[in-house]
DNA sequence: CGGTCGTTTGATTACGATCAAACGAAGTGG
DNA sequence: CCACTTCGTTTGATCGTAATCAAACGACCG
């Protein structure tokens, strides 16, 4: 046993923000059928088309979800930290639409798909609480849709730094305002619709007009008020204190 | 009774093309507690903030859901039409991080958010077709997310012409490739995140080109192949067949 | 000490925005 | 029935943001 506590912790501290969960729900959800493995930097959980027979729950380091346009662009759908189960609609529905890559190296929990979908029909509320999980991403997919439909170059970097930001807290990832970025300016560029130079000069301009301050893939915003301002950002989106 | 079947008959319909029900949850379904409301063109059913007490299911008409950014844009962030439930979130998400706007007259079906919820709760099959049915939201999000971000504007208008095509026809709305756009083109621009000088340049273009004709809001798709080439669409993210 | 990958800077281009105005359809009131 | 208004569509001219092209720089690694 690698784990003091179970794999499972992390992420039923994050379900029990929004949802209250039973004794009972916590074991159950702790008995979960899974294995650990783990994954080299720039490893796939899930190809595009894939049907995945699993469903991955991040232990440690960090994942995004893209897809690629006919002409190559890709585009990253959403970022993904410890604590968060990744592929929770391959769980329901049968293909991925979208791939899901690692940035770092990862160590997730697999669970068979039937054993979590059968966990959700039996204890309804664990059903409520993945239930919500997945409406909280698709708030945040909004979000990305507006960011990227209606935002300026400025606003785009800002708003995701933002994000980055406040989940990277919730997560325990970050100091304060600092966190450390665990993908390049390309991967950045491509979860905002830019091109990764113009995202290099929208990044030096915000440090220069002092919101935020960098060094290597440091993140530190020096002035929450002013980025949050510049990003148009809300927090409300990321419903991190629904209780219900 | 102004209606012959259950006014849950579109849904029933919608949710059984992708998970078994049984009588039971089919009666229950109809059984739930409602009141039929009709809204004049133009009308909000929900907006950013509010903390919603009830889900519509839209019975007639269409509606869409978009976010206002600070400096005044709008972007659009998906349609819907009638068999949908609109606001599905609210009933577990405490308060809405968007608005809901219908543009025609409609009709729809208004359920307490309490009684959708047990319901959810207590007919673990009826979860799950509703868990499904925002799963499915959530892919359409994020193929807009793709569509915004990383497209062209003459791909970005013939995918969206593609999936409302697909979605008016499995709808029964649709007379084959031929449908009555609901919205104008300033809705259509924000849906894309264009304006609307450059929506009408590119339909406009479309037409010459031959894969589409027009007139008044009336679309015909008169070459499918070449269009949904244009739009580099992929009808998988609808997920209309997931047999599961 | 090369070699690779990511970051940074500069010069030019292009796509879609913006500004402006005419046109057309539907609805209203005299 | 016909002015008149309003809203949406269409077309033209110009502008600006971010893309593209190109190259140097810097960090990390074997």
């Amino acid at each position: 046993m690698q784990f003091s506590t179970s794999a499972f912790a992390g992420l039923i501290r994050r379900l029990e923000r929004r949802t209250r969960l039973a004794d009972a729900d916590r074991r159950a959800l702790e008995a979960l059928p899974h294995s650990i493995r783990s994954f080299p930097a720039g490893a796939h959980i899930v190809r595009d088309g894939d049907r995945p027979e699993s469903c991955c729950l991040l232990l440690t380091g960090f994942a995004c979800r893209y897809k690629i346009t006919g002409d190559g662009a890709r585009q990253i759908l959403s970022f993904h930290m410890a604590g968060e189960f990744i592929d929770l609609q391959n769980s329901l529905l049968g293909i991925a639409d979208h791939s899901v890559q690692v940035f770092t190296e990862t160590e997730a929990a697999v669970v068979p798909r039937h054993a979590l979908r059968d966990l959700s029909l039996g204890r309804p509320a664990i059903g409520e609480a993945l239930w919500i999980d997945t409406l909280i991403d698709a708030s945040i997919f909004r979000e990305w849709v507006v960011n990227v439909g209606r935002r300026d170059s400025r606003a785009r970097v800002a708003h995701l730094l933002c994000e980055l930001s406040l989940r990277m807290q919730a997560a325990d990832l970050a100091d304060g305002h600092r966190y450390e970025l665990p993908m390049t300016q390309e991967q950045l560029a491509d979860a905002v619709g830019l091109t990764p130079v113009h995202v290099n000069r929208v990044l030096k301009q915000l440090a220069e007009e002092g919101l935020i301050s960098r060094d290597r893939r440091t993140i530190t915003i020096l002035d929450w008020g002013r980025i949050r301002e510049a990003g148009d950002f809300n927090e409300r989106y990321l419903h991190h204190d629904v209780a219900a």
